[in-house]
DNA sequence: GGATTGTCGGTTGTTGGACAACCCGACATG
DNA sequence: CATGTCGGGTTGTCCAACAACCGACAATCC
């Protein structure tokens, strides 16, 4: 691990210098949302943009074309580069998480993607997404046996229940979530979760599994709701979640 | 507004050639999903996959680029381009949708996602947030009576919603969710919802205001989850959402 | 010897110029 | 009127060069 010189603290550590298509591309995004060219209007030519901005065109090119993938921008040879008709992004983002009060906000997210996941799997699981499902408890079992690493089992078991809810969408959102959050936390705490892993959560597992195997959504959704509530507390999160039937 | 020349149906509109580095990025995507370069490992540098590709410096340089904004490389000037040390994608994206099996699943994810943020909502709206979710209704009204168009008023209301859930991430997703769905369906059936926008609706919006107003979690998720299924039906799209006490 | 500093080769960041491919409108031609 | 041709303008691609930067090694100094 090298040591950032920081024995004179005096010296802060200058953050990279934001390069030049980014400042290009952020600057010309901010003009789209602001619908200064309206939707379907016509973006000043790549050698206008590159004089006005005094960089080459190349760099602009590079910022159009950052636009371009994010779906803002639309290019057409020998024609120009338009505002999308729908200025809409295509993508979803979460940028790596810093403070605790993300990751809490993002793992409601998740919680609730989840739960919901669990509910539709409970209706529409098939017996092999099933098997799957029993196969990945099985792993988890075996690896809290031998000490050995369940972090793997885990995920597969969560992406049995996202493969059962039989919906493309789903399962991506559900795999990136968990994707997302997952290397935020390794960042923070590293790997610390990983050595207690706790047997805990067996249970919890357990009565998932048995939900959508009985077909029962509502089961499944609290048995995901619990898993997930004593997860984040295993990581020292507290989670504000009721049990749904708190209000009747 | 252009017509796209329609006339002859028997002429498909050819889609645009894809782009050098559009291939190029992707080509190297999936070799990093494929783990060739380990994460964390080095690419080989442009001028190398420029000679490699038969291309020019500049297409390796905008692929590297999207995979950079995508946040599977990182670039160090004067070091190389890695693998991210994490190379799980940063965004969940959303292409167009055609067909309506898409449009449909698309549409599953939203109603639990939109159902999850109406119960939080319930829990903690401000009232401040809860008089923005009324005023959003009464617009609709206003905008019923004079028989104008509804459809701004309509996503206030449910960005009122997502507001109301105090999440940052919930929020951002819901208006993601929303603004993806609401092209696409611009696209395929182009106004002819706009023009028989129905008072339906009308009850359906109040019976959520009135659950969040009235701290309801439990009511308001039934509330949204009615509303969702009955839009869709109006859009010709069967959503197979059961209530949720249909288990007991 | 040990630490600091200068130098060098390699890599990305940026620039400028050039040409090809392409679109559109205007014009000529029959 | 239909068609072909041309020219101007724009994006797509290529090339060559320099600047900024990094790592490693040699040179220097104590």
């Amino acid at each position: 691990m090298p040591t950032p010189l920081n024995d004179s603290p005096c010296f802060a550590v200058l953050s990279r210098r934001e390069t030049l298509p980014d400042e290009i591309a952020r600057r010309l995004a901010d003009e789209i949302g602001a619908g200064r060219p309206a939707p379907g209007g016509r973006l000043p030519t790549e050698a206008a943009l590159a004089g006005s901005f005094g960089v080459s065109r190349n760099v602009v090119r590079e910022a159009i074309a950052r636009l371009k993938s994010e779906g803002l921008v639309e290019t057409r040879q020998g024609l120009g580069a338009f505002v999308a008709a729908d200025p809409s992004p295509r993508a979803f983002r979460i940028e790596p998480l810093g403070a605790e009060e993300d990751l809490r906000h993002v793992l409601e997210l998740r919680l609730h993607v989840e739960m919901g996941a669990a509910a539709l799997a409970a209706e529409r699981r098939t017996p092999e997404q099933l098997d799957r499902l029993r196969a990945a408890l099985q792993a988890m079992a075996r690896a809290v046996e031998t000490q050995s690493d369940g972090v793997p089992a885990d995920t597969d078991f969560h992406h049995a229940i996202a493969e059962a809810a039989n919906n493309p969408y789903y399962r991506d959102f559900m795999v990136f979530l968990a994707e997302r959050m997952r290397t935020s936390i390794a960042v923070a705490r590293s790997n610390s979760a990983r050595l207690r892993w706790s047997p805990l959560a067996e249970d919890e597992h357990a009565a998932i599994c048995e939900a959508i195997a009985g077909r029962d959504p509502t089961a499944a959704r609290e048995a995901v709701r619990r898993h997930l509530v004593s997860a984040a507390r295993r990581l020292g999160l507290a989670l504000s979640s009721q049990p749904e039937d708190a209000a009747r």
